[in-house]
DNA sequence: ATCGCATATCGCAAATAGGCGATAAATGTT
DNA sequence: AACATTTATCGCCTATTTGCGATATGCGAT
């Protein structure tokens, strides 16, 4: 896309939830992290058995979750084992509980 | 891209987190939102105005969250006030609070 | 050294997203 | 009716995302 020198200053906040959002941003990957979370860890193959999506497409979803810092993966060879990064979880838990914050009131 | 038609079903819940997600995965959306809930309203010039982007661009974005549902705008002629969606940013809030709640214990 | 398994990466195609300027649309004002 | 103001939409371009099959990689087992 054509880009101006125009820049904008995002806050670090600003910045990091947009990160996690974006991760957050396919149905897909929203399914594998509630797998995830519901068992705690998970073989690629386990979620490329319960998804039907070809074992590459899978594995790049992962590689997008595990850049945005939610996921960690651990080998175990042949197999890598995923869980909840669990740090970053409760980064993102934070910032969207502020960003969605109940305010006193409502609409005006 | 190539599409199978193999079918992968979500859920309603993972299908509106992904799209609420994918709203908020821009930092320009998230500043619009954050200076919209922190003076309730606004109009699109104002924002225009902070942000250091084309007036079509800002307009786009602000489409983009109307389209997720996010906010809601009122003509004004010849402006338009725009305000956060109350309604689904409670339901964002609630599934977003779900999908992040803090799980008794900790990594295995 | 070779084989087999599980996973990652590459290269491609198609779709979507993000940016812009230019222009259209809507509406109150003169 | 013509104008000014504000916002949305269009067309264009480039970048990114999403999907796939094919291939590479890593590593234990043979």
């Amino acid at each position: 896309m054509r880009r101006t020198d125009k820049h904008i200053d995002y806050s670090e906040d600003e910045l990091e939830m947009a990160q996690f959002a974006k991760a957050l941003g396919h149905p897909v990957r929203i399914k594998i992290l509630m797998l995830l979370e519901s068992q705690s860890c998970c073989f690629t193959g386990e979620m490329t058995a319960m998804i039907p999506l070809a074992q590459s497409t899978v594995s790049q979803h992962l590689k997008a979750l595990h850049e945005a810092g939610l996921i960690q993966g651990e080998i175990s060879p042949p197999r890598v084992k995923y869980c909840i990064n669990r740090k970053n979880w409760a980064k993102a838990r934070n910032l969207f509980g502020k960003f969605f914050a109940e305010k006193s009131a409502v609409s005006p």
